[in-house]
DNA sequence: CTCTGTTGGTGACATTGTCACTGACGCCTA
DNA sequence: TAGGCGTCAGTGACAATGTCACCAACAGAG
């Protein structure tokens, strides 16, 4: 049984869940398991059997692929009021999950037990619809992927990158070009001479682990080719 | 209204349909529509909002993006048997279908009127189980294809699709370099590079149009990098 | 047979990936 | 405070791939 005090985080979060029926939204909260997970845990790994499906209240996860010789791509990230698809679909099929995924940051969360997800589908509308959107909208997040990786340079998809930051409002960006690398599904090395050129540009500042964006505009210009 | 001959073609290649209940068989024949569509027909359009979900009995689609050069990828196709996942995942939340589809050869399929899709979803398990499975097996082959384009080299995804067409007892291929690119998210000069060196290797035999595999063991070798 | 569109071949160059190595920096510990 | 160690970033050399411009061979239509 989830407290009272989470429920109401929950659902601003999940606004679908006021939506429902009240009586389901019960039993959703008696049936749901409250967990918190560490930065940086290995929440999936590939092939395994996914045991629940999470419900992010707060933290950001990662689900990537990784290659034999260790080069990575994110296929998509989970926020705060997101779900994940991988989970969701090997549920509803018993597959198993063709990815891996970590938690990029310390996560909190509701955990839903597979039966659940299957019973409940067609005993509320909104969870239907919920589900289904969630398995829609990563469909087309991996569909951009493949999109991205397939056409783009890669100066301009680093760019993007740093456009999805300027969004949020971080014009400071704390990462490695490592980890940069990973995200776009690049390596290290192609990372650290576009930042180069980037600097001598005068785009962005590079310090270690951090980079920092000082020409908006001419990023913002370069992510739209 | 399907024709009795039609409906047990249709069951012989979708199989889920003799594990429902008879009566939801009948209203499914009965609301379904035949279709057929010539080879080369643009199915759906990048952005457009998807009319139906078509079952496909006989044929071939292919599900592609196409950049602003004029390059492609394929995502997946779809043989007898199969269905259209975007077109699924589009029904069900009336987003907008985020690629692009055209038959490869002559096409015969039924088609079912998406408010149906949405309302035998409870009411039959079997439908239920059946697109499920759709969304979810073509979420693992799109996933699959970031994979190819972000890891593998252009030699070895050749030799893959190769062994794709050995295993369906074809070793010769019918399609130009060009449709070749297409495929595997290249360009022709790439791809006509390789097949040079193939052929210099003894692997395949070329000819405008078409390419024959010699030495299935060598391409079979090289697919398993 | 000629014309024309399609298919494939080629060289030159830009971009990206890979490998091997180096230097810089921060942190820990003696 | 110096030395040791692990992480992070920079670099040159070379291989793989993408792009552009152009040409040659071929097949079908008229």
């Amino acid at each position: 049984m989830i407290s009272p005090a989470r429920q109401s985080e929950f659902r601003r979060l999940f606004p679908f869940i006021d939506r429902c029926d009240p009586a389901f939204a019960d039993v959703f909260f008696a049936q749901a398991q409250y967990v918190e997970l560490p930065a940086g845990a290995a929440i999936c790994d590939e092939g395994q059997i996914c045991a629940h499906l999470a419900m992010i209240i707060e933290g950001i996860g990662r689900v990537y692929k990784l290659s034999p010789s260790g080069r990575e791509v994110t296929l998509y990230r989970i926020y705060g009021g997101e779900s994940c698809v991988l989970t969701a679909s090997c549920i509803m099929n018993q597959d198993s999950f063709p990815a891996m995924a970590v938690s990029e940051t310390d996560i909190r969360g509701l955990l839903i037990n597979p039966a659940n997800v299957r019973d409940w589908f067609c005993r509320d509308d909104e969870w239907q619809r919920f589900i289904f959107r969630l398995l829609s909208h990563r469909l087309a997040d991996i569909i951009s992927v493949v999109e991205e990786v397939a056409f783009k340079r890669i100066d301009v998809r680093l760019a993007e990158q740093f456009v999805k930051n300027l969004d949020r409002g971080n014009a400071i960006i704390n990462k490695t070009h490592a980890e940069i690398a990973a995200d776009v599904g690049s390596s290290r090395e192609v990372i650290s001479r576009i930042l180069r050129d980037f600097v001598q540009r005068g785009l962005i500042k590079s310090s270690r682990g951090s980079i920092e964006i000082i020409d908006s505009q001419a990023i913002i210009d370069l992510a739209q080719q």
